[in-house]
DNA sequence: TGTACATCAGTGAACGCGCGTTCACTGATGTAC
DNA sequence: TGTACATCAGTGAACGCGCGTTCACTGATGTAC
């Protein structure tokens, strides 16, 4: 992802967080609407290309937003502004498009420093939490990846790796290995903690996993070494 | 849950733990064999609530193992030893079996004092992540919850509650603002954890996320008032 | 305690629906000359 | 640069399958006498 003019979710955030889906959709609507044919067949390499993203694109959001099973290949192609017919041309099943989705949205912008207080209070704010679509991927997939094909599962994995990577970084400087310990536990707490607050009804209780989490990741980082 | 003479996943560990499943479905083939006739038609009212139970406790080995989606009313009641058509004498719909599955499984068997490290050990270890079937139903299933109706929902708000409570009664004492903060975090971080090494093609990775997100949340225990 | 019968838990065939996938077709693209 | 045509991205009807759900039926249960 990264880059095309999309709105980042807050400063300071990675792509893990991402960008607001009105944006996205606004987006591929002026780009239907530059050339309405009524009946567009073929169209040009260049054009392909950008379709193809763009079915990477509204897939992702679709996909947190609701999971991969609830959402079908013909749902996909709409948001497109495609037919469900030109799917086989662009991937091989929607195994395939599930798992280079997965590589899509995941794929690192490695970004400058990221300030890592401001992205706790980003990730775990009732924003974040109540816009899965426009979230994180791994607080909204990770847990239906385990059902998925082993690509997808590949793809998780290189994901999750340059996320703690990327933690790790931003992280006072300390011994590199309690570094990796932090980076590891304060992202575990951090998709949990999202996970928890997006499935429990009660408003109160959700804030406060959000809240609650954030302070105790806060501790253990002002903790410096906390071995 | 509770009793049913169901060995327990490991000392210290709260029905939110769990059990191994191969010795639940031999049970059940017991059960079943214990009375085999050719056409059983009408059965004993204690037979039928025997067979509802049945019911509850093999959908939640089911779904927590491959997810609400992938596991149909008809394997749900194959595997309680009974046919597709007698489902809707028990439950009004499978959003329903849903439900009142999660509030099977979450409700809470209080039990006695628990050992918070020995319960991190066990949660945290490569057993459980490997058996989703028999492990956490919070790990297992919390994601999907946000997919489901708001009965579902409400089953997981209690659930949460009370695994707060639990772990909040497990920690040493301490100031009670940082035992709650304590126990959500630490419960953000474990949940988090099983997840993502469940996500992973690469066990060395899921091996350290376990090890690495223990050594954190016991540092933050240890540390008594972390804030 | 024994018999007659209404109840109803469970059976299994059947239904309708939505999904992933296929395919004959269309017509703009982009190349060969 | 202009024309002729092969390519192929996208269309939309059609397919087969599995799912949730329904229903006429069965026969043991459990009650009324």
């Amino acid at each position: 992802m990264g880059g095309h003019g999309l709105l980042s979710f807050q400063r300071g955030c990675t792509n893990m967080m991402i960008i607001m889906i009105e944006s996205k959709y606004d987006r591929h609507h002026i780009t239907v609407n530059d050339a309405p044919e009524e009946f567009a067949m073929k169209v040009s390499r260049e054009q392909m290309a950008e379709n193809r993203r763009r079915i990477l694109d509204v897939a992702s959001s679709l996909f947190r937003d609701r999971g991969f099973d609830a959402v079908s290949v013909a749902e996909v192609m709409k948001a497109a502004g495609l037919t469900h017919g030109g799917f086989y041309g662009h991937f091989s099943s929607k195994d395939d498009l599930v798992a280079q989705t997965l590589a899509h949205v995941l794929a690192a912008d490695v970004g400058g420093k990221t300030d890592i207080r401001a992205y706790l209070e980003a990730y775990l704010s009732p924003r974040h939490r109540d816009n899965p679509a426009a979230g994180c991927p791994t607080a909204g997939l990770a847990a239906a990846i385990r059902h998925q094909t082993p690509a997808a599962r590949a793809a998780m994995t290189e994901g999750l790796r340059s996320q703690i990577a990327r933690i790790e970084a931003a992280l006072p400087a300390a011994d590199p290995a309690d570094r990796r310990c932090t980076a590891i536990g304060s992202w575990s707490a951090m998709v949990g903690a999202v996970i928890l607050a997006r499935a429990i009804d009660d408003p109160a209780l959700s804030d406060e996993i959000l809240e609650q989490t954030r302070a105790w990741i806060e501790a253990g980082i002002a903790d410096g070494s906390a071995l």
